[in-house]
DNA sequence: GTCTATATATAGATAGAC
DNA sequence: GTCTATCTATATATAGAC
């Protein structure tokens, strides 16, 4: 990808984020990127195609970043602590916004390759959890009571639901509180 | 309210909660009632004023049916269990998301009074679910560890995150999962 | 790769007739 | 209350020059 081609593509993450996929336009993009909007179609024939590219890096770097905890052995209590921090930086940030988040609440008027994509970006997240609560549990980092299946959707769903009700509510504490209490219930079993 | 406007709202409520606010227009409203777009504008002047209108009646809607519980007696074990039913509706049917999930997806693009109008929604749930929790701990309908405060806010984030998520991957079970884990907090301590 | 110009569609909103 | 007509703004997208 080339430069230009990648800072649309920050630029459109940053918009996507903080306005919403319908709600940002080539026009937002051209006025901070600096070149016509008739130019983007150059490196993104649709905005669809845009919108793609943007799940299928946002899946690519959840890859790169799960293999890099790998490499270095990191136990999964560690990975699960990364995880949550990549929501807390979110949380703590302005946007306070999933990529997931802000596409499912836009879901119906996606196209049906963009749905499709979505749908393997949360199956991606909520398997690599599984695998990670399984191992936590095997090697004894982590300890929960349940299927790492149930817990997995327990996580995903209440830090998803978290960073939708800090957007609205302004409230940062609540975010952390419910970070506690989640974790709370890895370590102990409750 | 006369009988025209609140066919107007609700079948905004349903477009909003499909497509989200900014996806849907005076257009899609006048297809289906059967007026022209310009004659909604004499029940709401502006689409602000509708959007405003919709949260104002959700709070309301809210207000009524705790009332009814008060005004029935039922335990707080009851109350709660309701408060999950409603959100279980909205995950069986096609929608699968609430009003205030979509909204706070979109709020970056809403008019300072909708933002305004949106944390008191979410606040109306939050201190009512801290009420409901405390009430069940005292007479004994609910067993619940830590704060109610705490459990409050992991209790409305999770279903909310559910939602999200059961939206995007089209998995009802999931939400039936969390949800069981939820009450099993609500009712062992745990 | 980026430009100007343009096509086509749709948005929210208003004026004024009936 | 609802209509037609219209305004103004903006959207995605394409053609063709440079």
């Amino acid at each position: 990808m080339n430069d230009k081609k990648k800072e649309l593509l920050d630029l459109a993450e940053e918009l996507i984020l903080t306005r919403g996929y319908n709600a940002f336009s080539f026009q937002d993009l051209s006025d901070k990127v600096g070149i016509k909007k008739a130019s983007i179609h150059y490196h993104f024939p649709t905005k669809e195609k845009l919108g793609l590219a943007l799940i299928n890096r946002y899946m690519e770097e959840f890859k790169d970043w799960t293999k890099k905890l790998d490499d270095q052995k990191e136990n999964a209590a560690v990975k699960i602590e990364g995880f949550f921090q990549n929501y807390q930086k979110a949380a703590m940030g302005e946007k306070k916004i999933s990529l997931g988040g802000i596409l499912s609440a836009e879901f119906n008027t996606l196209s049906e390759e963009m749905q499709e994509s979505l749908k393997l970006y949360f199956n991606d997240r909520y398997k690599w959890l599984v695998k990670t609560i399984n191992d936590g549990q095997y090697e004894g980092s982590l300890r929960v009571s349940g299927a790492a299946e149930d817990k997995a959707y327990m996580l995903l769903a209440a830090l998803q639901g978290a960073l939708q009700i800090a957007r609205a509510t302004k409230n940062r504490e609540m975010f952390l509180q419910i970070s506690r209490e989640l974790k709370n219930q890895l370590v102990n079993g409750k």
